[in-house]
DNA sequence: ACAATAGTGTCTATGAGACATTATACG
DNA sequence: CGTATAATGTCTCATAGACACTATTGT
């Protein structure tokens, strides 16, 4: 026997997507313990012993907002690199969680603060995340970003029931580009089971709303493609 | 401190899909050690400690196929249920690899044998595998179908040079059906970057066929879409 | 009335899909 | 010559995108 193979460690690490006022936030954690104190990173933790990743991402999601029904949750891909971690071999599972709006964070028990960050802060470089969760983060948000294309994830981001302008405002803040509200309503309303109608509409300053709920299909046939991609 | 993190392993898994005779195959092995003996599976094996899962992808992939050049390899997904090795906590990465077709695959030391099937043997469950390998394998496979559509991912398996006849024998083989060969060259030769024309003809009892090799576009906009998805 | 937002209609350019036609080899 | 395969052309229908227009509220 060459070296005993059980001895990493898994965790699973968060990117939990939110649309705050029309524009993106990703939720970041304030790091209160060993190594990278300080930094902002990704809220995640260890796969304990009876867990599977997925329950780990379960876990820490309802530790820092105190919600997970309602969550979308996706895997994304797992970091292996020998150094990602000072600490040693950490494999991690990075999650892609969308949720409505959901009021401000709780920090963990290992974090010194938790908070909702526009995700251009974190694009843009101006906010610099420990570890490399940076890399995770990107790859995490393409997957957002190309997942509305072709499937009716965009509705993760909408309470139960929504009007056809709040799901604009999902692919507007999501992909940061203007969307025709007219074609938008015409695309949406014609493809069967994207979104329901539950009879009721809404009033807020103009012609009432008709409110909406998810429907059954998940994959978007033909897809809704972003501008210039 | 409850429980020591770093008890796990990390295995990386191989889901390695060649054409052979106009036929979507999959290399698996016989298993050779305990558990599983005598069982088909997919080739993977353990990351050892100063690698990445990529890296034993790719020392994995060439131990049993001899070639990692030209060779598309891409992370899945990982797969982390407590009970899904009998060993103990083994999570494991899973890759997909798309190849040339390569000849007979060699069995590694741990293996009884290797060889190519049919892919339809497993999908149809003629064909069992080992731990929970049919699943890994079918979400492989189904990235592999739906990446067709959108990316330049036909070309991997292809040689380096290649008619369009060849290319759309991958496109028939992976989704199983047929394509009209008309439409399918007025799109392959109508988007540019895809393919680049090598000036070379290949004689084959007709019309002679230009080659071609990969060009440097990898996403292919619009999509090329398979029949009734 | 006017502003504001919701929702519908119309036009055009583009691409998919069906399929005819031409081109260039071999026997 | 016929047969086989490669490559191009033509037609129709569906859809994206641009944008005019109508509908229904609040002030």
């Amino acid at each position: 026997m060459d070296v005993d193979p059980f001895s990493f460690a898994v965790a699973a690490d968060l990117v939990v997507l939110t649309i705050r006022e029309r524009v993106l936030h990703v939720l970041l954690v304030e790091r209160g313990i060993e190594p990278a104190v300080g930094m902002w990173a990704l809220p995640g933790g260890f796969v304990l012993p009876e867990e599977d990743a997925e329950a780990t991402a379960y876990r820490e999601l309802a530790e820092e907002t105190g919600v997970t029904a309602g969550v979308h949750l996706e895997q994304v891909r797992t970091y292996s690199a020998p150094d990602r971690d000072p600490r040693g071999r950490v494999v991690t599972v990075a999650w892609l969680a969308l949720a409505p709006d959901l009021g401000e964070p709780s920090a963990g028990s290992d974090a010194r603060s938790a908070r909702w960050w526009p995700v251009s802060d974190v694009e843009s470089g101006a906010l610099s995340l420990a570890f490399d969760h940076v890399a995770i983060f990107g790859d995490a948000l393409e997957r957002a970003r190309a997942k509305l294309e072709y499937s009716a994830l965009a509705t993760a981001f909408c309470p139960p029931e929504f009007t056809i302008a709040q799901l604009r405002a999902v692919y507007e803040a999501v992909w940061g580009v203007p969307v025709d509200p007219r074609n938008f309503h015409r695309k949406i309303t014609g493809t069967p089971g994207f979104v329901e109608p539950t009879g009721e509409v809404v009033r807020d300053g103009g012609r009432p709303a008709q409110l909406f709920r998810r429907g059954p299909v998940s994959q978007l046939q033909p897809p809704f493609t972003r501008p210039e991609h």
